[in-house]
RNA sequence: GGGCGGGUAGCUCAAUUGGCCAGAGCUCUCGCCUUACACGCGAGUGGUUCCGGGUUCGAGUCCCGGCCCGCCCA
């Protein structure tokens, strides 16, 4: 004989819930279904609507922490919500290639195993270090992916993406060439954030801020009348005569000097100017003067700026005196703008020339954008820091040197080499963000409403970083990468004359010509560096055909590669194909929600806002953003409010959660934690035996796992028994199954609100409270002695459970797909979906809430729980049943609901009578103005532990009635506080008032 | 320097537009292996809501001024 039901799940469910005897074997059924991928099909026919979600694609340079467990939790919460409310849900899974990271991490790591020696970019070819990264991101990539399933992440895994695979290589490839056709992309010789040790240049969020002792030099630079290479010297009574104050207390023939105050003397070399306030009383006598650099054949001029710093005696405001510079200044500044960012400025300012003294490894050096004199050649070559000693001693032994002094300061360094930033003149490729195409069209997405930002209030940083913005400089000298798909040659060789003569007004908006050679187009900037002239080439074409045609025409590839962030900014396209029309596209983008924490806002929103804008648009900056919510949350710190760091050894890895309380206490954990502050505090505790991390926190979610694995295994256990009603049974329904369907269905309105509005605690709150202290402490307690009998309230309780699990399933999704699993095998389970993570969503039903219910319920609830306290006071054994005796109304509540105060208070069936002497000294306990007697707590009851407990309540009544009665004596309130908060009020006091006297009277009667 | 967030029980956090005697969880105390759950059950202790003013009938909440912690930007 066939078995009907050939693979049936055990009934009998383990007394625990055991996570790592379900969690793997759901996953596959999950994976099975098919449940996770998306059919753009389904959005572009109208079938369903699209709900779409784009990972913030981890980067591959390490294991998942914590922080990504909550974004991503945060996440699936969404993804399982939407796709049970029906929609068509993709949640587009990736990695990150994080450039200069991994290439930290893995050059780092070849160091280690001894496979690399000596400088990177001489000591190995760059294939085969990239070989090494590869295989490096493999590994990773693979263990990332691992993290994810195992936190139960509901992604599309068959589409899953890498930021460097060939489908986001040719999304990048083409963007840029767009960007470069358009003159969007230009080559600029500016200022960067220059990392020494790593050769590249650095964004300024990869650079971080420290504060370090250090040292005010003071050089003295000889004043010269003219840059004429014989130019006399000017002398003290020059300056004299000139009226320069002080000048005459100097020896008159001597010549005269400037003392320059500096925290670097070793740039002076690079210096191209002396600057000194307008409003400084030496100015007038120094203008027109000239400096002659010390060991140097250089003659620079004296300028005059606002920007220089008075010094303190000098200082003509408060302000001024109060500028902790102005103690240091001397009034006079080296200005070095191939140096100093401030002196860049100036230098554009005054038209000054450009130096720069220094190499791509920070060694002085007369090669790069020098001006050719000759550099003592002791200094050639050494480190700055080095340079920095044998230029003091120099300037020392010659006596242009003043006595330094201590100074605290702040300096830049890499975030991801640890060395100190030095500003350095280079070229790059920039994307001209200042565009009114790119930042006006960020800002315009939240200004319109099509964008939102929750909390709200990151609206504001947002806004701010575009009013702000500044050309994003976008090449880095770096191997792991996109390649920069740009070639360089002579100009006129393979495209003729094209590029128009007359040169760009200036390097950011350049002029730029097309041309087609075969099938390929071109887009062709011209640029003129030392007098030649170049041609910059870029194509959309990935073609090796078209890259060696290039190259044979003597144009060379720029060895540079892009920012990640780049890449990562076409993220919503580039993973659904673009510049491909796919379905994908016409179905997914623009995405519903962003969820990620603040800091990448302006790294990465902000970028992404503006390409998908600019991409998807006509060219104009007139598309969509890339999405609707931008969800940001906390970022998780350790117990002391550190962030989670390798080198802190305070991190956590998601993993060892999920081993030692499971994947859904975590996950329903972080929900809990994720109220809308910008901070989450996470105690880690060491386990001493395995070492690894891990935290008291997640006991609750582990607790709250069992908690709901227990209460549906009794549930299961009733319903196996005899099965619920099918229908709803028509007639009265018992207060205990009216209150909790008014309960479920409030939930599930409370539970809706809040991840409309990400209010992810709420979620959680909502959910324990229902669970817990709902459905295991009340209800299951109080269906206890009717269950069995009663098949419509057991269709009530598989009701309520079944509603449970499904609003629960979006953060804790493997336990409630393990009940739903024995669920389904109950009779009278009905046909519902075979698995839960696409089961429909609870719909909150009109008319569901019993307010009525709800408020009786109260009431006996109020009852049980002072019984239960006079039970706790006497120490009444759990066993032993007392006797409840009540009068008049409330003889009358408590006999309707007799079962259940039996039940929930552990009482004998409720008596009319009052206590007789037979039934030993009686407790007494106030309902509803009332009194309710309680006997049979033990052989008598003692006499003091109820005198405690009334004393107790009278204080606390005394205390009530007083706050009252005060607010009551108060006119103010009384006529003007809103009429039935008054009336509350009154009520209240009455109420307080009638049970104070009768306490009292308890209290009397019991001495 | 500019912007933002936070300071509530021993700890971690809640508290709709100002409106029940400021609530949970953990910890702690007492009693329980009570017919799903000791990852549990019942009861209880614990508060100058950072400080000082102000507005209001009423302030954790709004305004002003301080103190402390943190984040972002320059």
């Amino acid at each position: 004989m066939p078995d009907p039901n050939p693979n049936p799940p055990p009934i009998e469910l383990a007394k625990a819930y055991a996570p790592a005897e379900h969690e793997a074997r759901i996953r596959a059924r999950w994976e099975a279904s098919g449940a996770f991928h998306a059919e753009p099909a389904r959005v572009l026919s109208g079938e369903r609507k699209p709900y779409c979600i784009v990972i913030p694609p981890p980067n591959v340079t390490d294991r998942l922490h914590l922080g990504h467990a909550l974004n991503n939790t945060l996440q699936d919460v969404l993804a399982r919500y939407r796709r049970m409310q029906d929609f068509e849900v993709l949640w587009m899974p990736g990695t990150d290639h994080a450039g200069i990271a991994t290439q930290a991490v893995v050059e780092r790591r070849l160091r280690k195993d001894g496979t690399l020696r000596g400088p990177l970019r001489e000591s190995m070819p760059r294939d085969t270090f990239v070989t090494h990264v590869q295989a490096f991101k493999d590994e990773y990539e693979a263990t990332i992916t691992d993290q994810l399933k195992a936190m139960g992440c509901s992604c599309d895994w068959q589409r899953q993406r890498f930021t460097m695979d060939e489908i986001c290589a040719r999304a990048v490839q083409e963007a840029f060439f767009r960007l470069f056709k358009d003159g969007l992309i230009y080559r600029g010789k500016r200022l960067v954030n220059w990392d020494p040790l790593l050769q590249t240049a650095v964004a300024d969020d990869e650079c971080f801020d420290e504060e370090v002792d250090s040292f005010f030099y003071y050089l003295r630079y000889p004043l010269v009348r003219s840059d004429a290479p014989d130019a006399p010297p000017v002398v003290w009574a020059d300056l004299a005569r000139d009226g320069y104050p002080g000048a005459n207390a100097c020896t008159p023939s001597e010549q005269a000097w400037v003392t320059v105050a500096t925290t670097r003397p070793e740039t002076y070399l690079a210096d191209t100017a002396v600057a000194v306030n307008p409003h400084d009383p030496r100015a007038a006598a120094l203008r027109g003067l000239w400096v002659r650099l010390p060991f140097l054949d250089r003659v620079i001029p004296v300028i005059e700026d606002s920007y220089v710093v008075l010094p303190k005696t000098l200082a003509r405001s408060e302000e001024e005196a109060a500028d902790p510079k102005a103690d240091f200044a001397t009034g006079f500044l080296k200005v070095t703008p191939g140096h100093d960012a401030n002196d860049w400025e100036l230098g554009v300012r005054h038209r000054l020339a450009v130096v720069n003294m220094m190499s791509p490894d920070g060694r002085v050096s007369d090669a790069h954008a020098w001006d050719g004199r000759p550099i003592p050649s002791a200094w050639l070559g050494r480190k700055m820091e080095e340079a920095r000693k044998l230029v003091v001693k120099a300037f020392e032994s010659d006596g242009r040197m003043e006595p330094p002094r201590p100074y605290r300061h702040s300096l830049k360094f890499s975030d991801r080499s640890k060395s100190v930033i030095e500003p350095y003149l280079s070229d790059q490729w920039y994307v001209r963000v200042t565009d009114r195409r790119f930042a006006s069209a960020a800002n315009q997405a939240i200004a319109s409403g099509a964008l939102r930002i929750h909390p709200d209030r990151y609206a504001k940083t947002y806004q701010q970083w575009h009013d702000n913005i500044r050309d994003w400089c976008i090449s880095r000298q770096l191997w792991w990468g996109h390649r920069v798909p740009v070639w360089r040659g002579p100009a006129g060789t393979a495209f003729g004359t094209t590029p128009p003569d007359r040169p760009a007004p200036d390097d950011a908006s350049p002029s730029v010509v097309t041309a087609r050679v075969g099938g390929a187009v071109f887009a062709i900037q011209n640029r003129i560096e030392n007098g030649t002239r170049y041609q910059y080439v870029s194509t959309a074409s990935g073609d090796a055909e078209i890259h060696a045609w290039l190259e044979r025409q003597g144009y060379v590839r720029d060895p540079d590669v892009l920012d990640t962030w780049f890449s990562s900014a076409l993220w919503p396209m580039s993973t659904m194909g673009w510049p491909d029309d796919t379905d994908l596209l016409r179905a997914f983008n623009p995405t519903s929600t962003l969820c990620t924490a603040r800091e990448i806002l302006t790294l990465w929103v902000s970028r992404m806002v503006m390409f998908n804008r600019y991409f998807m648009g006509a060219g104009q900056g007139g598309g969509p953003a890339p999405f609707r919510d931008v969800f940001i949350h906390a970022v998780i710190q350790d117990g002391e409010g550190r962030k989670m760091s390798k080198s802190l050894g305070n991190g956590v890895d998601p993993l060892d959660i999920i081993a030692t309380h499971g994947s859904d206490a975590m996950r329903f954990v972080l929900c809990q934690m994720s109220t809308n502050t910008q901070d989450v505090r996470m105690p880690v505790v060491k386990d001493p035996k395995s070492g690894r991390n891990s935290s008291p926190k997640f006991d609750l979610g582990r607790n709250f796992a069992n908690k709901l694995w227990n209460a549906s295994r009794f549930a299961i256990e009733k319903l196996a028994a005899s099965p619920a009603a099918s229908s709803g049974s028509a007639g009265s329904r018992p207060l205990l199954d009216r209150w909790l369907e008014s309960r479920v269905a409030e939930t599930v309105s409370r539970v809706n609100a809040a991840l409309e509005s990400f209010e992810y605690s709420v979620y959680a709150q909502a959910m324990y409270d229902l669970v817990w202290r709902d459905f295991c402490d009340w209800y299951l307690e109080g269906v206890k002695p009717t269950i069995a009998g009663d098949p419509a309230q057991r269709a009530t309780l598989l009701g309520a459970l079944r509603t449970i699990v499904k609003l629960l399933h979006p953060a804790m999704p493997y336990v409630t797909e393990a009940i739903w699993e024995r669920l389904r095998t109950l009779d009278g389970f009905g046909s519902d979906s075979e698995l839960l993570c696409t089961a429909s969503w609870p719909v909150p039903g009109s008319g569901c809430r019993d307010e009525v219910a709800e408020q009786e319920f109260e009431r006996l609830r109020a009852v049980v729980t002072a019984v239960r306290e006079v039970r706790a006071a006497h120490n009444v054994p759990p066993k032993r049943r007392v006797i409840i005796h009540a009068g008049g109304d409330a003889l009358a509540f408590l006999a309707a609901h007799t079962a259940l105060v039996e039940s929930l208070a552990g009482s004998e069936p409720v008596r009319a009578a009052l206590p007789g002497s037979g039934d030993g000294r009686p407790a007494e306990i106030r309902f509803e103005g009332r009194a309710i007697f309680i006997t049979g707590l033990a052989d008598g009851a003692d006499a003091s532990a109820d005198r405690i407990r009334l004393e107790r309540l009278i204080a606390e009544l005394d205390k009530g009635v007083a706050a009252l009665a005060a607010r009551l004596g108060n006119p103010g309130y009384t006529d003007r506080a809103p009429a039935h908060l008054v009336e509350e009020t009154r009520a209240q006091l009455a109420a307080k008032q009638r049970e104070l006297a009768e306490s009292r009277l308890a209290l009397e009667r019991l001495a």
